[in-house]
DNA sequence: AATTAATTGTTATAACATTACATGTTGACG
DNA sequence: CGTCAACATGTAATGTTATAACAATTAATT
């Protein structure tokens, strides 16, 4: 696969890797150099990226570039919230808003690969008491929809 | 990876497969033998099963079993509503009610992957509005949760 | 029977992800 | 300061999931 989506973009990386930098800070965790440009390498990406994309931009960049230089950092980072895992396209997207709770949902389009995110807060009122009836307990809910963005969708109409 | 899941159950496998066949007639759709058998082993499973899986089980039974055969015969009945893949666990699982229209969820145990389909319809009403303001044509939810069943959360608290 | 569409057979390879073990780095504590 | 433990990285190999491409066959349509 090459770059595997579109257009998702970040509005204030830097802004995201200060908050990431004093999550870390606070939180006593490692904010390593491959974990700091693997963010860096999302942050600055117009699409959602695959992990072997990841690696290729970290060749680039001097790093060492086999599987799990890509997969550990990429296990950190979604962990702790500064990354979501686009789980249709086996790929990363950086997060705007690691500060806040949120329950990510993803819009995927079909035709263009478009992925944007749009979140619930925190999980949708229906899915609290379905799963709270049948004994579950949740830990993380993945919501993503496919369809057509609005520029797909206007061209099959027209 | 072995067999992938655990303890998904269909209740009346044969049931099932009528109404499939019933489908296949009425639309005019080529109701195969590795269609049928693919169905045929995923209602028979207890667990999810990987594209692999039943790659073995078709193989065991005479079938051809390059991977294609299994993918081929996996996209028709996903398509047509047979079975649902999950996405988490890169496996599918036939579809108790392939003839109601539902938006498949699926709680899925971190411990011991149990897979528990519970079906909400069509779509919970706060996303219906989120992705109509965002412009988005939605032609498929999937939602899965991740979280520990009641039997595992148990054996956690005790 | 001829034509076309749908499905299947087959080989090869692409794409995604993990295991396992060695090595290095950091931080806590005597 | 030294040493131990925890964490992180380097590296090779392999495991797992999925698709591309094209040939051969079968089914539906005329």
């Amino acid at each position: 696969m090459e770059d595997v989506g579109k257009n998702h973009r970040v509005q204030n990386p830097s802004d995201v890797m200060r908050k990431a930098e004093e999550y870390c800070a606070l939180h006593g965790l490692q904010f390593t150099p491959v974990r700091r440009k693997v963010l860096e390498i999302l942050l600055g990406s117009s699409q959602v990226l695959g992990a072997y994309d990841i690696l290729k931009h970290l060749d680039h960049a001097g790093f060492k570039s086999q599987p799990p230089v890509a997969y550990r950092a990429l296990e950190f980072l979604v962990k702790h919230g500064f990354v979501h895992k686009v789980v249709h396209l086996n790929a990363f997207v950086a997060c705007d808003h690691p500060d806040e709770e949120h329950a990510p949902m993803f819009m995927i389009c079909n035709e263009c690969d478009l992925v944007v995110e749009v979140d619930s807060n925190p999980l949708p009122r229906s899915f609290a008491s379905t799963t709270k009836n049948s004994g579950f307990h949740v830990e993380e809910a993945v919501i993503e929809m496919k369809g057509l963005c609005t520029a797909c969708a206007g061209m099959v109409v027209s």
